[in-house]
DNA sequence: GTTGTTATTGAGTGATTGTTCAAGTATATT
DNA sequence: AATATACTTGAACAATCACTCAATAACAAC
């Protein structure tokens, strides 16, 4: 009885992702939105409901992709400090060569910056997906303390604060325009930073 | 025989930076520059020629004025890691208590998470600024090696960068909804990344 | 093929965008 | 006081904004 829709829903929201991601909630237009996605405004409301939703949506698709690498990294690392330090490396030097990333930043931090008091839906959004994301690192960290990569009197809470913030200092430096081979060095000095928590070498 | 104008170009300037630091680049629209400036159309295009061209005179105040307090930690601390450490606290918990900023997170670097490839103007002045807020730290490390702060074998060209991502990192994590408490911690374990620089205290 | 249901279309909504400009006003000099 | 200069005003501009809706088209069930 129904019609079936001509578009997918999937595709149609990755595609609202790069759009959002590269140009961030309030320089992306409807009309840039009805040409990337190939839909006219009314199956566009009709979709989504609004500008805002739609945002959202996207957010939370980028964000559960973003889940889902750390997922796979920890599930093909041999160590939990393995997987955040390829984690990290994807995130920073993903794509590069290959298919680019619309953005080197993170959507969620664009939208952390771009996002004011008067945009709140998008605000505690951004809140609570940093959130979890925190809680995630966090228990990565607890494991790796169990596992006794990492010094067993750190405060793993507090740590995942420190790793956040690399994570946001990087890939927002990795956004500049930047020679060539200035991110594997960094990369390199915040992984000895997180080399600093591992335990000292036995001195028996 | 010319009549002076009203307004006061510097302060009109101070309030665009507070509105632009706050909203953004395309969240804030002339309407709100009229009334935070008090200037009618006319007059604000007389000033300042255009919008974009205003936000690039408030984004190179936002600048002097961020090199400016560094000049002054530096003529104020004791040594050039001192220096260092005032003005990432004040960056980071500055105006805390007292007068807040419009925004914990940097100006520039929210600029440069906003703009897209089609705001060239902008996106080469934030590069630029960035450029040489690097340069400015690296200049600071220099200093801090020569007087044996830091060890001598350090590139400081590469920790420069380590430090900018601090920065970006920390002041990019505090535009968050956070708890008290939070910040001064995350800190100190910024600082004593900067300390693990310093020459290893001598075996003899 | 007919019918029922739902997706798609695209012109059109009022509001707001950045910007211009002719008219009016205020001041320093003479 | 008259004049020259330049700043201020605010209405109006075309363009764009996010969004709506009546008309049309397409498919599934019968």
């Amino acid at each position: 009885m129904p019609r079936a829709p001509k578009y997918d829903r999937q595709e149609a929201l990755d595609q609202a992702v790069r759009l959002f991601w590269a140009r961030g909630y309030h320089a992306t237009s409807l009309k840039h939105l009805e040409q990337s996605l190939n839909m006219r405004p009314g199956s566009l409301y009709a979709a989504f409901g609004s500008k805002e939703s739609l945002f959202l949506e996207a957010l939370d698709r980028y964000a559960a992709t973003m889940f889902h690498e750390l997922q796979g990294h920890i599930e093909r690392e041999p160590t939990a400090l393995d997987a955040l330090k390829a984690f990290l490396r994807e995130l920073v030097l993903g794509g590069t060569v290959g298919t680019e990333p619309p953005a080197r930043a993170c959507m969620i931090v664009k939208t952390l910056l771009e996002v004011s008091e008067d945009d709140e839906p998008l605000r505690s959004r951004v809140n609570a997906l940093l959130g979890s994301m925190e809680l995630a690192i966090e228990q990565l960290l607890k494991r790796a303390i169990a596992q006794g990569e990492i010094r067993p009197d750190t405060d793993p809470e507090r740590l995942a604060r420190v790793v956040q913030v690399q994570i946001m200092g990087l890939r927002t430096y990795a956004q500049r325009e930047l020679n060539a081979g200035i991110l594997e060095p960094l990369l390199a000095d915040v992984f000895s930073l997180l080399d600093s928590y591992r335990p000292l070498p036995s001195t028996a």
